[in-house]
DNA sequence: GGCGATTTGTCACACAACTGTCACGGGTTC
DNA sequence: GAACCCGTGACAGTTGTGTGACAAATCGCC
């Protein structure tokens, strides 16, 4: 979030972070930019109105190297400044004061548009009620920590990274374990504890199924 | 667009035609729906009341089986209404009356993510209301799921990869089997199991008819 | 550096699902 | 009416998957 208000940056904050977000902040372009290009944040919010570079051009230098969704949080309401923010890159246009359900509707609304684009390496997935932190190295489900081991953590999250989407046990030993040959039945004894643990009732899968024949998958 | 007051509609399709659109118009979600599955247009504005069907469960039917980026326009600016229409699939919420400038100005906004979007979109197939998605290796009647085999599976691909044209059972027998030879009637016995999943009475089948003396196809 | 605990990979068995063949019968064509 | 085409149920053989047991490897901890 790139904002120069400290109260409104703090209260959007605390109100994102109960929304299970996590939130980096900055109050200027500069910092803002500097920030993404040292730990890029998956989706960016940003004001117009800033000190130094405005927010219009903030938001060409990010758009300029960078894919990542753009949301405009501003007071302005003005026509022709919607449409130059939008012109510029932006995804998406609030005005303040926004109402937070909003606000958070329509980042996943962004998100999951720009989700089924190029595999974005974001390090935080959600399927369902399950929470891969990839660079935290933890999994929540249902907002608990699950203790899973090295290799079923890397299997569960290049399932979670492509959810929705089969992948075949030859692709799974590749990726996961970094075979290119080798027994794939390896993978099935590994899904099979993997289950045990992030599954309600391991004999019936529900977040890990298998596609007889072609390999597993997690449904988005 | 569906729209169902008239006045709007008109307005809007000419500016929306001045900007360079080809506009396709429905009054109803019913019409409006069926249109999407006949010709399918790449982006779709949708209004919320609507007489039968209404907006959000219009929005619901199109998101089940396409991903097309969706537009809400509507005199509601209700914070509740919004959040719905964005839950159920919708990409962008605008409020009339609207700013011709700014609906174009989001619409260029959408088309340009959703351009860069799904990984690759010729792996979706649809025949009616069939839906075929070959990388998440499942089929969906209706937006919901069938348990194909994976014969099964391949055999409809290649029937719907061809829909509208005849494949003998010679022709099936080299691209599902890749047999060049061996028992014809072993199509048949797939194509009754086949049945027995997608269409709504096996008997009189709909969905993948039998052209006496050629072969099989199943009807755009 | 050693030792117990955990994790990992292999194997074998059991079971369920799928496949291909066949035979019968109804319908169609000539 | 005969020849042919097609749908379908039954069935046995095959394949794919889940899982428990076990030994080797690795890790964590003094």
């Amino acid at each position: 979030m790139i904002e120069d208000d400290d109260r409104i940056r703090l209260s959007l904050t605390l109100a994102l972070e109960d929304e299970g977000y996590t939130v980096h902040t900055a109050a200027t372009a500069e910092e803002g930019l500097l920030r993404q290009q040292r730990e890029p944040a998956d989706t960016v919010l940003v004001d117009l109105m800033l000190p130094g570079i405005d927010g219009f051009q903030c938001i060409r230098e990010l758009r300029r190297d960078d894919d990542v969704p753009i949301v405009v949080v501003s007071a302005r309401e003005d026509t022709h400044d919607i449409v130059a923010a939008l012109e510029a890159g932006a995804d998406d246009y609030l005005v303040k004061p926004v109402a937070m359900k909003e606000l958070s509707a329509r980042l996943r609304a962004l998100r999951r548009r720009a989700r089924t684009g190029p595999a974005a390496p974001a390090d935080q997935l959600r399927i369902g009620d399950l929470n891969v932190r990839a660079q935290a190295g933890e999994v929540l489900l249902r907002g608990q920590p699950l203790a899973l081991t090295r290799t079923e953590f890397r299997l569960l999250c290049e399932l979670a990274e492509h959810a929705g989407q089969v992948l075949s046990r030859q692709q799974l030993l590749e990726r996961v374990w970094e075979y290119d040959f080798g027994d794939e039945r390896l993978v099935d004894v590994h899904v099979g504890r993997l289950r045990q643990k992030i599954e309600d009732d391991p004999g019936t899968p529900a977040r890990l199924v298998t596609v007889r024949g072609l390999g597993y998958k997690m449904p988005r």
